[in-house]
DNA sequence: AGCACA
């Protein structure tokens, strides 16, 4: 029952990239199988869906890929897939409380009482990333949790004269409640292992949110 | 300590 329940759940990850899949391409497998051409990088992330799929379950209660790109999803596409009574479970734009919404569960699972300060926005202020910090680098930390948007980076030098540059981070979410489980989740992490005082992220609500994400003038080709 | 992009 159960088995069944995740196993039709995880046709959410087969529509999600349909291009990847096109008509030259022979699917030797039962179902169409994901090339994940979205992000491959995520690869091994994923497991196979042959026994462990409980365990999908779980990894996507932290990890909502599917958010970004704006795609449909699978729920809403097709009824037939529509899990958990109709509603479409993976629109993040729904706040949702968190006990309602299995994905929070990875990271939000022991702090759904938690109250949201006034000053709580969709953006996020990050600073403590090394320099050289790239945005994909920035992108790896922020894209597990729930309602992850997009990073923007931004380059200042110091103060006074000889400082070093350090690099400022935003970061959108979909909501501020989203945006407080990873403010909270990453306050002092530590993005050097073996020199953990070098970065250490310090994490506020921005000032100004001002999510650019979707639509914005990006260098895109 | 530091808050940018439209």
């Amino acid at each position: 029952m159960a088995d069944a329940y995740w196993r039709y759940a995880d046709p959410r990850q087969q529509v999600a990239v349909p291009q990847a899949a096109p008509a030259a391409t022979p699917t030797p497998f039962k179902r169409p199988r994901p090339e994940f051409g979205g992000a491959p990088e995520l690869v091994g992330y994923y497991p196979r869906d042959e026994d462990n799929t409980k365990h999908a379950g779980a990894i996507y209660a932290s990890y909502d890929p599917y958010s970004q790109n704006g795609m449909p999803y699978a729920a809403a596409a097709d009824p037939a897939r529509t899990i958990s009574g109709g509603r479409p479970v993976d629109d993040p734009r729904i706040p949702v409380h968190p006990s309602m919404d299995s994905r929070v569960m990875g990271y939000g699972g022991g702090r759904m009482d938690a109250p949201l300060p006034p000053d709580a926005s969709n953006t996020l202020f990050v600073e403590g990333l090394p320099g050289n910090c790239t945005r994909r680098e920035a992108s790896h930390i922020f894209r597990p949790f729930v309602g992850f948007r997009e990073v923007r980076l931004v380059n200042k030098d110091s103060k006074h004269p000889g400082g070093d540059t350090f690099v400022l981070c935003f970061v959108d979410f979909i909501a501020p409640s989203q945006a407080a489980v990873a403010l909270d989740a990453l306050q002092g992490y530590s993005i050097d292992e073996h020199d953990p005082e070098a970065g250490r992220l310090k994490l506020q609500f921005a000032r100004f949110p001002g999510p650019r994400s979707s639509g914005g003038p990006r260098h895109r080709r």
